[in-house]
DNA sequence: GTCGGTGCTGGTAGCGCTGTCAACGTTCCT
DNA sequence: AGGAACGTTGACAGCGCTACCAGCACCGAC
């Protein structure tokens, strides 16, 4: 298999409590509980530990102790930047802390989705990070029986299994809808691509909108299981154009939708925004920096990971935040396309995010 | 900690075992070497475990047998789409493997790569996937000295500590300009940002490109450490105009850069490809579709990522691939944003990659 | 008929760590 | 002064699995 075989320099707990000239149940507790040792003790095992370079065996840990350090994290794609943003933020929060994140893909599928929890759970994970709310009734109740804590995160809906943080992709969708209707828009389209269960409930919220303004119509809508792409927007808006040439706006599921949008208008010479004005979702970094500069509903995907993680460290650690379900909001990002007086760049319609009191992290970049 | 506490049903390969009326030891040579069992008992024990939901206690395994089923992976960002492409391939060809991803971020630091990798040598990993070739000496005489298969990935260079799979970077700049030459550009610039060592190295055939060809001036060269950005990618373009107003053709280090550029050209005006011709890197999906479309030098990232975790697991299981380096090369793809004659969008130029007999692996998107 | 191989199986002995509980010394209370 | 309460420490056992080696049956070869 490998290609060396060091005999290793095994330098176990016990060398380090011999050096330190105690046994290797208080250098043990050193590791686990400082505080319950005496500062003596405390300094000798802490530099012993450091002069040998002693690194703990976590197989044996976790054996003895019947629990792991590991974080499960499972969601449904690692294509999607969205959730890069999201796993950004949970690879940050867990730095520095004892625990390691163990990352599976369920590819959209419930069904993957059950598998990979029975896979999880049986290696009795310190927490879990499951993404949304449509879990099977199997993997709920696995959830439920889990005796680990666990954040829901992308959405907020009702019957949170332990925690839950994320925001409403419908009332975010009737934002977006409203605000083009502030605009003066009223043949607003909707392009969606995936058609996952946050795009759906999207798609929800833009039809209630139009309902209520009494403009709903079918031939508005323009929706594919396909995954999406910027290629793929283009191609969706040519046929949503062919269906409603009479078309005043566009409201895109998803960025790479809007600015496969803006680059067909380009095509066909359709002026944005005063022939078509585009909406998209998400508020991904180049639409502020396209041309003309692109709506899009913000949404904190960096927080929400960063926040999601920190929130099951301090579970497992015992301090359960006061807040078990976080609505982090979303905010119309008012531009050039959707702005008939090609306004000057600034937010609008902010979302109901009950969490105003969070800490804004900084969605810094690495 | 948790939330209830069953006290479990524990189903060990001891319970297994008495099920299938064998020692337990028999029961875990099932596992580990299947072959070894006479068929008799094989079956009897498949289906034991079946029928109790036997689940295989990783921690005891791993301790009991000095090795564990983790392959870490070194990657220095989680915000570049490069690397989540990359990742992708090493997530999927995982998959069905026992073998679990365990990631870490190094932040393009080497000396966090140092820190990280010491880490992750003691829990005795089954294989390690590293970014680069940079390491600090320290690094590389642990990765020498480490116990398990290594790959180094995203390029590939002298001194290969055991695998290799990537592409040269200085050579792919070197077809990037030498395109542009072929297209009449002259005054061609280079953008770049974060300078990593890849990124440095496309500079470096970049310089070696105009050096040749008696074109090189210090004035047509913006590079920052700055992360990358759309954004970035017009201000960077900005300053470059202002050094260099007589400029035909803009090199970019990435695709972002280059669709910043091009949507600095729209808002001044600058006609593409017929004023200033431009150029991006890594040819990620928009670039097909933007308006022109872009010229890119395409790199196999999925591949790339796919094909280094499949050799690390052939490598751990014992099956050693017959080339350790594997160049994956690059293809320049022309498109309209470099086309004096608007021509049809073709590829033009390939890299030097060695491994052409290397079945194409679907860069299909999930 | 004995010998050495081969194929399969089981016993023993831990891997390195921590849970549990007992024991100790000290302090503080009544 | 006696004892409870606390803080600190150590002995012991064992987590669930596998490495190692011995043992057994069976075979063919001499």
């Amino acid at each position: 298999m490998g290609r060396k075989r060091t005999k290793s320099g095994k330098i176990r707990l016990a060398e380090v409590a011999e050096l330190a000239g105690v046994s290797p149940i208080t250098a043990s507790r050193f590791f686990r509980n400082p505080d319950a040792l005496s500062l003596a003790k405390r300094t000798r095992v802490e530099s012993a530990a450091k002069e040998l370079g002693y690194v703990p065996n976590l197989a044996a840990r976790a054996l003895a102790s019947h629990r792991t350090e590991v974080i499960g994290v499972l969601i449904p794609s690692l294509t999607n930047n969205v959730f890069s943003d999201v796993l950004r933020g949970i690879y940050d929060a867990s730095e520095g802390s004892p625990y390691s994140i163990q990352l599976s893909n369920t590819r959209y599928s419930i069904l993957q989705e059950e598998k990979l929890l029975r896979l999880f759970l049986a290696q009795k994970p310190a927490g879990l990070i499951v993404t949304g709310i449509d879990q099977t009734a199997e993997s709920h109740a696995m959830l439920e029986a889990a005796d680990c804590p666990i954040v829901q995160i992308m959405e907020i809906g009702p019957n949170p299994v332990d925690m839950m943080i994320g925001f409403s992709h419908y009332e975010a969708a009737r934002a977006a809808v409203a605000h083009l209707f502030g605009q003066g828009h009223r043949k607003i389209g909707f392009v969606g691509a995936r058609m996952d269960p946050r795009v759906q409930r999207r798609l929800d919220g833009y039809q209630a909108a139009m309902k209520d303004a009494g403009l709903f119509d079918q031939r508005l809508i323009v929706a594919t299981a396909t995954p999406t792409s910027v290629t793929l927007g283009g191609a969706l808006f040519t046929d949503l154009l062919a269906k409603s040439p009479d078309l005043d706006a566009v409201f895109c599921a998803n960025d790479d939708l809007a600015l496969g949008v803006l680059f067909e208008c380009r095509r066909r010479d359709i002026a944005i925004p005063e022939q078509i004005a585009i909406m998209g979702f998400n508020d991904l970094e180049f639409m502020a920096s396209a041309v003309p500069t692109l709506t899009s509903v913000r949404t904190n995907r960096y927080e929400m990971g960063r926040t999601a993680a920190t929130m099951l460290i301090d579970a497992i650690e015992g301090r359960r935040p006061e807040r078990l379900v976080l609505d982090l909001g979303f905010k119309v990002m008012e531009r050039q396309s959707s702005s008939l007086r090609r306004s000057e760049i600034r937010p609008a319609l902010s979302g109901a995010a009950t969490a105003n009191k969070m800490v804004a992290l900084p969605s810094s970049r690495d």
